[in-house]
DNA sequence: TATTGTTATACTCTATAACTATA
DNA sequence: TATAGTTATAGAGTATAACAATA
């Protein structure tokens, strides 16, 4: 069954959800609203055979060549662990190397192949077409101020943790 | 060791990271953000002993009582099995009851006890000031922007789906 | 037949401690 | 001592199929 037409009030605003009219609070739209846009975009890759971590890290790679695997662990967001099996899975798949520093043999410098980046390139239409199905009609501006938004509570957070 | 004070350039523009420039895709702000979100309230939760989802059920039971398992699932937007044990423990720990519909007796109505609603009550300044710090320096129309987008965002995947 | 809640199960993502090799 | 990457492991969250009770 696809999801009903009711709508529930939260304090965040109204969350369709079935039909009755319930409350909710912040942050949960969020959490909705990111399901939504990982299992969509989890969707558009599949045929590429890639995951939204093996994607972004990647993509990643690709515009950041010779980045450590501890800079690219920050630049997702996830523990240095979590990242070892992801690389693993690109490298054996031949899309990226993984390259001694001659300078610090303890790192590595991850490096797109020809394999990685045409694979990227193939990828490219696709995810495009999944952000602007998922972006239709909403303005440029209005998309602006929701990044500002979010970068904004990212950046408190920082300022505590 | 926290974050360093790094800037990596994306296409929905740029995302702090290390001290080297990247460049990533949309929906990966998404992804981070939801991450701050849920690592902060799940950290404001823990006193009270519940997680975002127990919350979140909780939430939703207090200002919708009656509701059944399944109209709460899609609510919460989760599948019926993963509520099961949610439900179980707000009701192991006699936060709510389940109670037999008597004109289907498949169905359970989901109602907050005298002790669960004092709980709520106990979390709500917590939340307030979780969500006060996360949104701090924001607007209320870039706040009320941001949250028309997310909706926005979420109608279009249903619209396919 | 269809639906509500349930069980079992498996997969992904995440978080921590401890190890190795280098620095 | 400290850092980069790794291993092992455990805990959440999520998704699907199949079942019993009821409609």
């Amino acid at each position: 069954m696809k999801k009903a037409a009711l709508e529930l009030e939260a304090k965040s605003g109204p969350v369709a959800v079935g039909d009755k009219t319930l409350r909710a609070f912040h942050g949960y739209q969020m959490k909705r609203t990111f399901n939504v846009i990982q299992s969509d975009l989890s969707r558009t890759l599949k045929p590429f055979d890639l995951r939204m971590l093996t994607y972004s890290a990647l993509v990643l790679i690709v515009d950041n060549p010779g980045l450590r695997q501890s800079q690219l662990a920050e630049a997702m967001d996830i523990e240095r662990p979590n990242l070892v099996l992801i690389v693993d899975e690109l490298e054996r798949r031949d899309l990226i190397i993984r390259d001694r520093l001659p300078n610090d043999r303890r790192a590595y410098a991850l490096k797109v192949t020809l394999a990685g980046r045409q694979l990227y390139q193939k990828t490219i239409a696709a995810v495009k077409a999944h952000e602007e199905m998922l972006l239709e009609g909403i303005g440029d501006d209005a998309l602006a101020t929701a990044m500002d938004v979010m970068r904004r509570i990212e950046k408190n957070h920082r300022r505590v943790g």
